[in-house]
RNA sequence: GGAGAGAUGACCGAGAGGUUGAAGGUGGUGGUCUCGAAAACCACUGUGCAAGAAAUUGCACCGAGGGUUCGAAUCCCUCUCUCUCCGCCA
């Protein structure tokens, strides 16, 4: 959420930087609102202190035994106008939140401008995409072949887009897992989270999945609650609502979470395999830090994301969102993308965002900053640590070989137990 | 699911229709004392919104939402959450 103050002072420059994403938003209607809104207040409140100050009145005149029943009458006539004009303001207000609640996060002044994903700019690569002596196969073939994925029973049991992970498969699905939280916790610093896989409205809200983007989600109609997206939203509202000592800073969360995700609009792309599924596994980083650092913690999250691949020895790149492509919440975004032979080209596996105070505001995250004592938005990260079914898929690709066989990386042995490769 | 109890500021905890934004304490900040520190003592210490150049002023906020009343933290209704007991259950 942007402050209003911001959007009501400079509202042309605001409507310039939001006018570099794709998309079309409404700043006027906000402004409109925002003008109705003081409008009413001033007249409301001038009513207000009239009523304040004679309902103190009120006693003391009762108690020098003076009338009061004429200016009773009068203040019941105030009464009820001050609330019909109350339940105005209320109206405006909720206009007003929703309304600014559907405005996205400026992109910082680096990011740089572009329309679409084809603009985004690479900013490095590891690895060269791998070649092989034989035509290689895509991970659904060889998954299938090998029997340990399963997506004909998964869509019996229930619909497109679910997969089953069997034997070695789901073997090798929670070896990742592990590896990606040990990496996190024991290597690096985070914190691990196992949070609830349903969230409420409000979490949903404070991290930006609503009001815009509903019909991403899976909800629960019974309890109003929506299966998580990504463990972005459990983790980062952990803290919402809450106001943090500025020594808590910087806190740093991983948590291994299923997504759940509609996949609406993207009917009959990446239909095969676990590239896209409304069911996948996820590692997520999560980071609250102050202000001033999010920048080098973005840098710092990013490269903790990267280590997954290199220590997998997974070729990828790093790119940088432009303006275009940059989602809802965030302020700058580098994804990783990893090579996927059969794709024959990178594909995203994690998404590493600044949200700078935008998801804090939403979530009112706050903390107290010990040299003026006062109360300041936090800035919000994550990124994916990663998303564990693409994973998969890039390692059995990346790994597979002429037989039909995967070896297993070095790094993952141990928690294969020992094995060396999948085999029929 | 049934029966009870509760939810108050950063935290603990009073308050039971009328100068209560809310006693007291803890914590925090500043000061006195000290070579320094601790202890003790003194003072200050909520958030949001609006108006204003500013000092400042107004309004709102005692789990959430409604209601009663000239006036609600205090009374009534609904909901959420927490705790105790009973039942059911992985």
């Amino acid at each position: 959420m942007l402050d209003i103050k911001k959007i009501r002072n400079n509202p042309d420059w605001v409507k310039e930087q939001i006018g570099k994403r794709s998309g079309e938003y409404d700043i006027d209607k906000v402004l409109e609102l925002d003008e109705k809104r003081r409008n009413l207040l001033v007249q409301v409140e001038e009513m207000k202190a009239k009523q304040n100050q004679v309902s103190k009145d009120i006693p003391k005149m009762k108690k020098e035994g003076k009338d009061t029943s004429d200016l009773v009458l009068e203040m019941r006539n105030l009464s009820d106008k001050i609330k019909d004009m109350d339940a105005e303001v209320k109206e405006i207000d909720k206009e007003l939140r929703d309304a600014i609640l559907r405005i996205p996060n400026i992109p910082n002044e680096k990011v740089i401008v572009g329309k679409s994903d084809e603009e985004n700019v690479e900013l490095r690569k590891w690895g060269e995409p791998t070649s092989f002596s034989f035509e290689p196969k895509a991970h659904w073939d060889l998954g299938v072949d090998l029997g340990i994925f399963d997506f004909e029973r998964a869509a019996k049991i229930t619909g497109a887009r679910f997969s089953i992970f069997k034997n070695k498969g789901a073997l090798l699905e929670r070896a990742l897992i592990n590896f990606m939280l040990d990496l996190h916790t024991i290597d690096q610093d985070y914190v691990e989270i196992a949070p609830p896989f349903m969230v409420n409205r409000d979490s949903m809200t404070g991290t930006g999945q609503l009001p815009k983007f509903e019909e991403d989600a899976f909800s629960i109609p019974s309890k109003d609650y929506f299966l998580v997206p990504t463990a972005e939203v459990p983790v980062t509202n952990l803290h919402r609502d809450e106001i943090l000592e500025e020594e808590m800073l910087p806190i740093f969360y991983t948590a291994y979470t299923p997504c759940f995700r509609q996949e609406a609009g993207s009917a009959g792309r990446d239909t095969r395999g676990l590239i896209r599924n409304h069911q996948f596994d996820k590692v997520e980083l999560v980071k609250f830090v102050k202000p001033e650092n999010s920048y080098d913690e973005l840098e710092k999250l990013t490269s903790d994301a990267e280590e997954v691949l290199k220590r997998l020895g997974i070729p990828y790149r790093v790119v940088m969102l432009c303006t275009g492509d940059l989602g809802f919440s965030s302020a700058m975004t580098y994804d990783i993308e990893v090579w996927m032979p059969s794709y024959n080209r990178y594909v995203e596996i994690s998404s590493c965002s600044n949200f700078e105070d935008f998801q804090a505001r939403r979530a009112n995250i706050r903390y107290r900053r010990k040299d003026n004592g006062k109360l300041e938005y936090v800035h919000t990260l994550n990124g994916s640590g990663l998303a564990v079914g693409r994973t998969c898929a890039a390692l059995v690709e990346n790994y597979q070989q002429e037989d039909g066989s995967i070896l297993i990386p070095d790094a993952l042995k141990p928690y294969m137990k020992g094995l060396e490769k999948i085999s029929k």
